[in-house]
RNA sequence: GGGAGCUUAGCUCAGUUGGGAGAGCAUCUGCCCUACAAGCAGAGGGUCAUAGGUUCGAACCCUAUAGCUCCCACCA
């Protein structure tokens, strides 16, 4: 090995052995019960950024546990045509090269897109392998492919022949930039200042006038009434009245309704159905008029009269001049207000009546809210099962149309000379009805139309075919909170409505990266990482990490270089440990835990590694990954490094073979059991240190079993594994190592100065004191150690720990008078330890209903505490009286 | 406006069913001791946002308040 660690030295070769070996693949013929996860596909627009890294990890850890834990586990991967994102990008490239999308035409243009596809696509590819995830690339799915394109074109016709497809009138969020219908969630609200009008609207009787407020001056050409609160005193006698609409000189009413406030504005707000979404649903309830002013690009149509032709800003300027100048402009304010942005081009966007397909959501979410109240899909952590309850039960139809190129076209054909309407899963030439010649609707899905059914869609759904049959329904679903919406819930009730079963049980959502300061990572702060950088001047383990560690119940997660740089000194620190143990390894019989005699040491650090397999699986069952790296990081670095591997040195350097290879055999067993707990995690330096084991129990790593807390098994027998008499023996003897080190510290004796040491063991702990003296005697700086009844004659130095009292020989490199201070401060610690617990234990309430366990641990305390003031006491009286 | 979450050491965050406040980074002290200076051994540092309540006992449970974050809706 190395003598640092390189991970650009193996990573490379050691994911193209896996590739080889086919250890991603999952089989439909296997027995194993399987475990699935499908990727959300990343857009191909671009490359992936860290945002990615981090869903993609949290994944490969749950995947890789659960296939080491035995499961038939299929990852399948895949990418999505992401519509009018990746369109966006094309016509960007075409304006480079002085094209648009109309000349090239319709064909040629999805040609550029296939190809863009290609690119991007395999690079995204490129770069999920950098990090090492484990998933069935042979099973690679994208949206558009023939099987997704097929599983789209079934669920449009089905669910068109059942009428929950519709063509309808609504408004919509119309980009007059991209021209095309976005969805409520693309747009994107930004609170800008603006103004807002008080215009007058005088009665057709000449009675009087009304004067209404609005921040869209320029709609008013479109209004077709003026509405009033019903219990608006002030506008009670004008309910019914018409009004003549200035400049336009139409009639419109006054029409009084439940939605208009009272206190904003004037009272009275101007109806423009065809342009502004409540509006429109007003004009409904009152069955007004529909006027539609606007063009596609958001100039105004012929029903502008004078104003037809002219962009909606430039009508805005005009329309105001002439109402100022004919006197109908009463009063310009300030006024702050959102305005609505597409969230590709940053345009105004313009809500219009037009006509788009429709999925009616009605019958779709009943299923979907049951089917997690009744927990059949879980949400984890769990309070995301609200947000998703909140937004099924306000969900409006879903506008499925949109005005682009790139995407699955809608399979509707209309008929030329009968008019006949009718979708098809194949492409129709003449119509069903008339054998008229029809023609395809221009439009396309929107892009969550396809991703709607990605868990089955890419399992070849509607055939029932072998993969589907075996892994779906898949088990859990890997996502940000930020795209429940959109797309957790559409999958829900798609997968429930399509399929007759749940796409997935649980659904485990994670949080977003941010940046050191906590700010989203975005380019025009400038402040996104890329992985592929990261991965080069770190490795991808560390960066998977320090991505996955910290990270717990769906919360964000801060990403900086500091925090990267500790988990690529965790990587060296595992690097070296290993090191270490493989160099110990040369001439050694490497022997079965079991079949030799334990020590202390080997027992509690076999007892540490029990328990923290347990916590990890535990953790790593609920999802937590982060929660379990920390332990896994805990153990290695504070357990196993800083003590075992230094207590393994008393052994190790001994001239007793049988010793040493008992200690080598732990040594191994310990680091290989550690390794493959933490591989879901880590898994190339793992897998490079697996590698190179005399003990491995697979041919590889990943394909290894998974550690078990249930004990330690040899080829004869299960040993029991959890130790728990060693692990308080030991820790206490840690204890009193830790006092001595503070002491040495304090009083600035190096641990170079190697001194004799005189241990009096308290209470019955002579027999555990004398197993660990060749322990205490190291790693407490001692050059030699015995065991004494009492303190030695003469100056001594002083520690105290509850299983016995050190005292080391005072010479002249410690003053006496720092020592007693020393003394009296620890004193004065024990004093209030006493006042504590006596405290506790006086306290009537605690004595008779506290649990006894913890009242007999609060009087062993005491008893310890007092013993120890003793101790100190008299340690004390002894410098004083020299 | 509706909903959710957060507030613990200088910074980033853990803290399982209520039972003596933890880690990493940073700071300070001492160490190149045959795995590792990308390291080792120590130390300092907290009114657990605030105010009440429940309890023998609260970082944890309840109520209110303040500040921050996110999601949803979007008022002409």
């Amino acid at each position: 090995m190395d003598k640092t660690y390189e991970p650009k030295n193996f990573e490379h070769e050691i994911y193209e052995n896996w590739l080889n070996k086919g250890y991603f693949s999952a089989s439909v013929n296997s027995d194993k019960k399987p475990f699935t996860i499908v990727m959300p596909p990343p857009n191909i627009t671009g490359q992936l950024h860290i945002g990615h890294a981090l869903d993609c990890t949290i994944q490969d850890a749950i995947i890789r546990y659960k296939r080491m834990q035995g499961y038939e586990a299929l990852w399948l991967p895949g990418t999505d045509h992401a519509s009018i994102a990746t369109e966006v990008k094309i016509v960007e490239k075409l304006a480079e090269e002085g094209l648009t999308k109309k000349d090239l035409g319709r064909e040629k243009f999805l040609r550029r897109a296939f190809e863009w596809k290609d690119k991007y696509g395999g690079r995204i590819v490129e770069q999920q392998q950098r990090l090492g995830i484990s998933c069935d690339w042979e099973k690679s799915s994208f949206t558009m492919d023939s099987k997704c394109s097929k599983a789209v074109r079934e669920v449009f016709v089905k669910m068109f022949n059942e009428g929950i497809i519709y063509r309808g009138d609504r408004i919509i969020n119309w980009c007059p930039e991209c021209k095309t219908a976005i969805s409520d969630a693309e747009v994107e609200y930004e609170s800008s200042q603006s103004h807002l009008w008080h215009i007058r609207y005088p009665f057709a009787d000449g009675s009087g006038e009304i004067i209404i407020a609005t921040t869209r001056p320029e709609t008013m050409l479109g209004d077709t009434a003026v509405a009033v609160h019903p219990t608006d005193p002030r506008y009670k006698k004008a309910v019914g009245k018409m009004l003549v609409l200035p400049l336009c000189n139409r009639e419109i009413p006054v029409i009084a309704d439940e939605y208009v406030e009272k206190d904003f504005g004037t009272g009275a707000v101007k109806i423009t159905p065809a342009h502004d979404p409540n509006d429109f649903e007003v004009g409904k309830r009152h069955n007004l008029p529909v006027i539609n002013i606007m063009n596609g690009d958001a100039t105004l149509n012929e029903n502008a009269g004078a104003y037809a032709g002219l962009d909606r800003y430039e009508a805005r300027k005009k329309l105001l001049e002439d109402l100022e100048k004919s006197g109908y402009l009463v009063k310009t304010e300030d006024h702050l207000n959102n305005i609505g942005h597409c969230y590709r081009c940053g345009n105004v966007i313009e809500p219009i009546v037009s006509k788009q397909w429709f999925v009616k959501m009605k019958e779709l979410v009943s299923p979907a809210i049951a089917a997690v109240k009744n927990k059949e899909i879980r949400f984890i952590p769990k309070r995301f099962e609200k947000s998703y309850l909140h937004w099924m039960e306000n969900t409006q139809d879903w506008c499925i149309s949109r005005q682009l190129w790139w995407g699955h076209r809608i399979p509707v054909f209309y008929c030329e000379k009968c008019g006949n309407v009718s979708a098809s899963v194949e492409d129709l030439e003449v119509c069903p009805k008339c054998g008229g010649k029809v023609h395809m609707d221009e439009d396309v899905l929107d892009t969550w139309f396809s991703s709607a059914l990605w868990p089955f869609s890419t399992m070849g759904w509607p055939t029932e075919t072998e993969l589907y049959k075996k892994f779906y329904p898949t088990d859990a679903l890997v996502t940000g909170y930020d795209i429940i919406g959109f797309w957790v819930s559409r999958m829900i009730f798609s997968g429930l409505k399509h399929t007759g079963k749940k796409p997935f049980g649980d659904v485990v959502i994670h949080g977003i990266v941010r940046d050191g300061l906590g700010r989203k990572m975005s380019k025009s702060l400038g402040n996104g990482v890329d992985p592929i950088e990261v991965i080069d001047k770190t490795g991808a383990d560390a960066l998977r990490i320090s991505l996955v560690s910290g990270i717990s119940a769906g919360g964000d997660i801060k990403f900086s270089s500091e925090k990267l740089e500790g988990y690529r000194n965790f990587m060296n620190k595992i690097w070296n440990a290993a090191r270490f143990v493989l160099l110990n390894c040369e001439n050694r019989n490497v022997k079965e835990i079991g079949s030799f005699r334990l020590t202390l040491a080997d027992k509690w650090i076999l007892g540490e590694l029990n328990a923290c397999i347990k916590r990890v699986t535990r953790l790593m069952d609920k999802y937590e990954i982060g929660l379990a790296a920390a332990q896994i990081y805990d153990f290695i670095w504070s357990e196993f490094c800083d003590w075992y591997i230094e207590l393994s040195k008393t052994a190790l350097y001994s001239d007793n073979d049988d010793k040493r290879d008992n200690t080598i055999s732990v040594l191994l067993y310990v680091l290989r059991e550690t390794l493959k707990l933490a591989h879901p995690i880590i898994p190339f330096i793992t897998a490079e240190i697996y590698n190179a084991l005399p003990n491995k129990d697979a041919d590889d790593i990943m394909i290894a079993p998974y550690p078990k807390s249930a004990g330690i098994k040899t080829s004869t027998r299960i040993l029991r594994a959890s130790f728990r008499a060693e692990l308080e023996q030991m820790r206490s003897v840690m204890e009193l190592i830790k006092n001595v080190r503070a002491m040495r510290n304090e009083m600035n004796v190096s641990m170079t100065k190697r001194t004799a040491l005189f241990v009096k063991p308290l209470g019955g702990n002579k027999a555990l004191v004398k197993s660990a003296s060749r322990y205490i005697e190291k790693l407490a700086g001692g050059n030699s150690l015995q065991i004494v009844d009492a303190e030695p004659e003469g100056k001594n130095v002083t520690v105290i720990s509850s299983i016995a009292e050190v005292y080391i020989p005072m010479n002249e490199l410690i003053d006496k008078d720092k020592e007693i201070a020393r003394l009296n401060h620890e004193l004065e610690i024990v004093e209030s330890e006493i006042a504590r617990a006596s405290g506790k234990l006086a306290n009537e309430g605690f004595v008779q209903k506290a649990p006894a366990a913890l009242i007999d641990a609060e009087k062993a305390k005491l008893a310890k505490y007092k013993e120890q003031r003793e101790t100190l006491k008299k340690s004390i009286e002894n410098l004083i009286g020299e």
